[in-house]
DNA sequence: GGTTGGTGAGCGAGCGCTCAGTCGGACAAG
DNA sequence: CTTGTCCGACTGAGCGCTCGCTCACCAACC
């Protein structure tokens, strides 16, 4: 992964380990074109996967040449690493944008389970891709992804350990709480890797109600 | 996929629509020199990945050439394809050899979650493939591997059907026993792609047991 | 206003290489 | 001689990435 040698990047020595060379540019244009090249990729991605993908065709669905996204990224790896990045971050902001924080208890574990759920919904396409992708990813960017997913996961564990504390659900040691969180974070996921067989069935709201039920029936 | 020049295949004009040229030679061979095939390509794939694997080490991983390989094989995807099939007769062949019929209901549903989970630490590298590497499949081949997955679920589905009917479970709707059906199937598969996160705190037969409690739960 | 020189974003032909797939021939058995 | 099996050098398409070049823009100077 050499950079390229018309960057030389006098300023700061070694100060972003990650984070693709910083360059010496309007850092404006740089975060734009960024944005360019991860939705260009994320669609081509999504369609034909990462392999099959070329850096010509992510190239020109951004609008522009090889030369220039080059000048914006390191690697073909690196964009797969950007794009996983703000798939997360999306998936993240839109939780965390509509989790009531009022309500307590096991109020807050079914209302952050709908969120959850709906978003996995929306963005069924994304997730399936960091599924398929991320082992494509390099070692130090796959911690990344597997960092984002413990995050997701610890948020359901806090809520049901809340719940625990204030009695509105039923006492529960550590590894059970673990469990749980994990069991609710990939039935999200199975939405969305299942829909072959559930969506003729099943609706979303179906969905979304039976498996609160399955979880929230265990808890109480 | 242009079939060689040298295996014209003059015998039944269309017979076979799927499954490789099935040529006019020793089938005893054929059906050896394939396991060779699956059992070095899987080795591979779990290690590198499809895209990442070359042909040339495949070939030379199942001891020959490349020249040999294509003899049995009418090109890179078909192997993939071989290795989801023979994945997923393994599979299958094992969890049926263990089932044991002469439990009924609740009994016998708890009996299959036991071996299916079981089964699925066993072959979690296999299971993985197969999620990460099935978009990569043509078409057809992809219909396959969807079928399947969709026997086993049916499995567990009958098996929630007979305790339903005779009421060792409690009564569900058709909706709802195709859905926990789906549930008992991909937690399954979660104790594979989640063991970095779970199998710290859980050994397997943790999880078994409290997955067990979740489901069956949920039923009485 | 016109000229000049500097700057850097953008370009795309093409280099170097990888790799799936081919083919002509070697060799052994019948 | 024929047939079945295997070999591996060879081919050519296609890919990631590079780099010499263009050109719009701006500021300085006449």
């Amino acid at each position: 992964m050499s950079p390229r040698a018309r960057a030389p990047k006098a300023a700061p020595p070694a100060a972003e380990a990650r984070d693709i060379p910083t360059e010496v540019k309007d850092p404006g244009l740089v975060t734009r074109r960024r944005r360019q090249i991860v939705d260009a990729a994320v669609r081509l991605f999504i369609a034909k996967g990462f392999h099959k993908t070329t850096t010509r065709e992510i190239a020109k669905a951004a609008g522009f040449s090889i030369g220039t996204l080059y000048e914006y990224v390191v690697s073909k790896e690196d964009v797969l690493y950007l794009v996983c990045q703000a798939i997360h971050q999306e998936v993240e902001e839109r939780i965390r944008a509509r989790l009531p924080q009022a309500s307590h208890g096991a109020m807050a574990l079914e209302a952050a389970m709908e969120v959850y759920f709906t978003v996995c919904d929306e963005m069924s396409d994304h997730i399936l891709l960091i599924y398929q992708e991320t082992k494509s990813l390099p070692k130090e960017a796959m911690r990344f992804v597997l960092a984002h997913e413990q995050r997701l996961t610890d948020l359901f564990a806090d809520l049901i350990r809340r719940g625990v504390e204030d009695y509105s659900l039923r006492p529960l040691n550590h590894a059970e709480i673990g469990l749980l969180a994990h069991d609710i974070a990939v039935l999200g996921h199975m939405w969305t890797f299942r829909r072959w067989a559930l969506s003729p069935r099943l609706s979303l709201a179906d969905y979304i109600g039976l498996q609160k039920e399955l979880i929230l029936g265990q808890l109480r």
